[in-house]
DNA sequence: CATATTGGTACATTTATTGTACCAATATGG
DNA sequence: CCATATTGGTACAATAAATGTACCAATATG
């Protein structure tokens, strides 16, 4: 039984992030000091992690300056880092899994959504009106709303099978290139579900998620991009 | 970032053991010194599991002896070990989650599936066929089976979500309640699926796999068992 | 009766991770 | 210009988890 090194799990979150748009190239990421506190381990093996990807060519580490994002579409990462399988997965195929989890789920929910949730999900709707001109928390917002969602299909083996294609989600760059105005649409899609929702509305519901979705897909075959 | 000490795992894994069927009440595991080679870890920490375990009621450890199952449907087994939220699941909710992401797996597999991928399932079947007497081997190759199905559709975002509900599967006792006869019913689905397989016939495929599933789903009713 | 196997125990070792302290270089603000 | 804070770089001790080895006593096996 081999365990996974913590500073191999540190340096795949650190490409999460800036996968996000959070950390754009040329930007500089957070002190040493903040980045080990934020993400909950020592400042030693978030130095590995920032050393791996330096050696990597994905950032580069200017002594007392700080630590700066330098290239990331190019860097070929190493296959432990990644999630399992990761080159053969393309966006569509992300899209499609989310489609099979997140139809289902939601078609349950419709009949079975409590008050509670319901008004949870209208909190993230709230939060990520208030975020949309900060990408990366928007996005953070919008994969939590899912989430929510497909627990409120009340089928938690539907949501452990949902979290599971999370990193995948994640370490594909698409969001990171979605046009202005685009934030709005989501936030749109979101409102609608929403409302179809408090009304059980299975069909409404289906026919929103499946636009939502589909509108990503088409997308992601515009622009072309494997991923990151 | 807390990581969850080997032995827990360990626990876990022996659990599922039990809950496979190979070892009922009052039956001796293997020896600790076979065990902990068997499972991948040091003799120590596969003791500490096994110690846990004797805590829970699960085992009773005898000196000189062996180890001995004790009772394995009433303890009531800390959430740290068990899957997550798995006490909400039940096995109802796991068919729903496999039909989710096996139906529409299967159906992209009859498209693209390739010799080599047949090859595997074929094979599988053949050795399933000559494990219907071996309850625990027979399941594992069952499990082994459908994951290569889902593999097969080449989407392997689904792949990892199906594997995802692994565990849910694990921890579930139907299986180990099958009656006599049963194994050969699953047998013949399988040989029938890959059969359609072979022909592309997305239709067929989908009807049995949909048949085996909703069986699964029937018989759980009957029984009316929640987990382990 | 000799031998192998069982779980029980003690101890040294290795490794990953954390925590603390300090350095030198740079930037910042009075 | 100086005092101070912040930056990454480094060294070292402490902790904890997991491994490996060796041996014990009791039981089973031949």
């Amino acid at each position: 039984m081999n365990r996974e090194r913590l500073d191999n799990t540190v340096t795949r979150e650190i490409i999460a992030l800036i996968a996000s748009g959070a950390y754009g190239p040329g930007h500089r990421l957070p002190s040493e000091r903040d980045l080990c506190h934020r993400v909950g381990v020592s400042r030693g093996t978030l130095r590995k992690a920032l050393a791996n990807l330096a050696e990597l060519g994905v950032l580069s580490i200017k002594p007392n300056s700080g630590v700066y994002v330098q290239s990331v579409s190019h860097a070929k990462l190493p296959y432990e880092i990644l999630p399992p399988d990761f080159r053969a997965v393309d966006l569509g195929d992300v899209i499609d899994a989310r489609k099979a989890i997140e139809l289902p789920a939601i078609e349950r929910a419709c009949a079975c959504i409590t008050r509670k949730q319901l008004r949870e999900l209208a909190e993230l709707v709230d939060s990520m009106a208030q975020a949309v001109d900060d990408l990366p928390e928007f996005l953070k917002l919008d994969m939590q709303f899912h989430q929510a969602l497909v627990r409120a299909s009340g089928n938690m083996a539907l949501a452990t099978a949902f979290e599971a294609i999370y990193e995948y989600h994640r370490f594909s760059s698409v969001f990171t290139s979605q046009h202005e105005g685009e934030e709005n649409l989501a936030l749109d899609y979101h409102r609608k579900l929403l409302a179809g929702l408090k009304k059980g509305d299975v069909k409404k519901c289906l026919a929103i998620l499946r636009k939502h979705l589909d509108y990503m897909t088409k997308y992601s075959q515009q622009t072309r991009r494997k991923a990151i």
